[in-house]
DNA sequence: AGGCTATCTGAATGAGCGTTCAGTATGTGC
DNA sequence: GCACATACTGAACGCTCATTCAGATAGCCT
């Protein structure tokens, strides 16, 4: 196909390697986004990434090891979605409103939930998928947990039990998105950061 | 290995077909269990039911058929198991309340919730899956919604929104149900129903 | 220019696994 | 007792797919 029109440019080889390795990573969260992990081969994300399957290979050294990888690449990226999204935000109400929209798929990370759902039983098989899904629940219920206090303490919220609360309000989230995930005819993400909020906000006993 | 020794039983051929067939499948549930769809192979199921792989080929057509039928069983049990549970419960925050134990894992099928996970992601990439747990949740939900719609009538519950009541008490059931599956350092069956308990008691406004 | 290493490719290899199949045993109807 | 269907087995087949490998290409140092 055409191979012998670009007989000058050469840059099918050792180029930029970082900038390759990088496009091989995108390739394979996208293949593991619609194929699944269990479904993910070589060849999908060589494919997707628009190179050959040795150099899928040559980069990570087994299909496992990009799979890593990419678990790897999106942990870092929810972490920086969720630091950048919530610093944005001034009081704690705000944050609190905004993290019922970032679960409810804004934020390229937070909201993926397909990932999710293949990460939690990625986890239950994998123990470095277990690892990573662990780490990042840490990190959601403790964001959840600071708005939570700094909202208590501000007099915005009054709940009974903040312990409950976080990890009841995180679980809802969890529980939310497996509808949206799944398609189920009725939930839509507009309709999760409703459901959700309500929720805070009788769990949380907000004023109004 | 011992083959001469049994020459008078007879045992291996044509005895209970039905039997054989059961044994199969419930060998199918446990591999999955263990091993997840992705995992499942003929060998681990012929093996964990004490028999051929020809044989689970030839009473199920194939590997898919098996786990089909695998999934078929459990949404009967399933039904089974909310069916019988439920009658027993006389007023309806004896249901709820029994609701909250069934979530945490006792009942076979309810609270298998590796099972519920695996059937999950399962229904992202496969059709068939898809409409099994649709008509499992529809099925829970229904349930729920009898409940809390009889305790409402009776006045034992006050909820602002029955419908919302309903699908975020399912939801947050199906997220404390992750952190056990996954088992997640503070989560034990004791804690999910407590929690799940204590969040129905706050959406359905329950008097004390 | 001439090695030398990093990058990259496409074909070959080989293992794992679902499915098929030829054959055996068991029961059933005649 | 004799076909004949059903139940069952274990080996063989063939396909898919991760991994290996022999080589091609490009930049880099001297």
């Amino acid at each position: 196909m055409a191979k012998g029109t670009l007989p000058s440019s050469g840059s099918l080889s050792a180029k930029a390697p970082e900038e390759r390795r990088e496009r091989i990573l995108r390739a394979t969260v996208d293949v593991v986004r619609t194929r699944g992990f269990a479904g993910a081969r070589v060849s999908d994300i060589a494919e997707a990434a628009g190179t050959s399957q040795g150099l899928v290979l040559y980069h990570f050294r087994s299909l496992a090891g990009a799979l890593d990888a990419a678990l790897t690449l999106l942990e870092d990226e929810f972490y920086d979605d969720l630091a950048r999204d919530l610093q944005e935000q001034v009081g704690p109400i705000e944050r609190l409103r905004h993290m019922a929209d970032l679960g409810a798929g804004h934020g390229p990370a937070v909201g993926d939930w397909r990932l999710w759902l293949e990460l939690w039983v990625r986890a239950l098989h994998d123990p470095d998928a277990r690892e990573t899904r662990e780490s990042l629940d840490r990190r959601w219920r403790a964001a959840l947990r600071e708005v939570i206090a700094e909202g208590t303490a501000a007099g915005d919220f009054d709940p009974i039990d903040i312990d409950a609360a976080v990890i009841r309000l995180a679980s809802l989230m969890d529980g939310l998105a497996i509808q949206l995930a799944l398609e189920d005819a009725d939930m839509t993400t507009e309709r999760l950061a409703d459901l959700w909020w309500d929720a805070a906000v009788l769990e949380l006993r907000m004023p109004r």
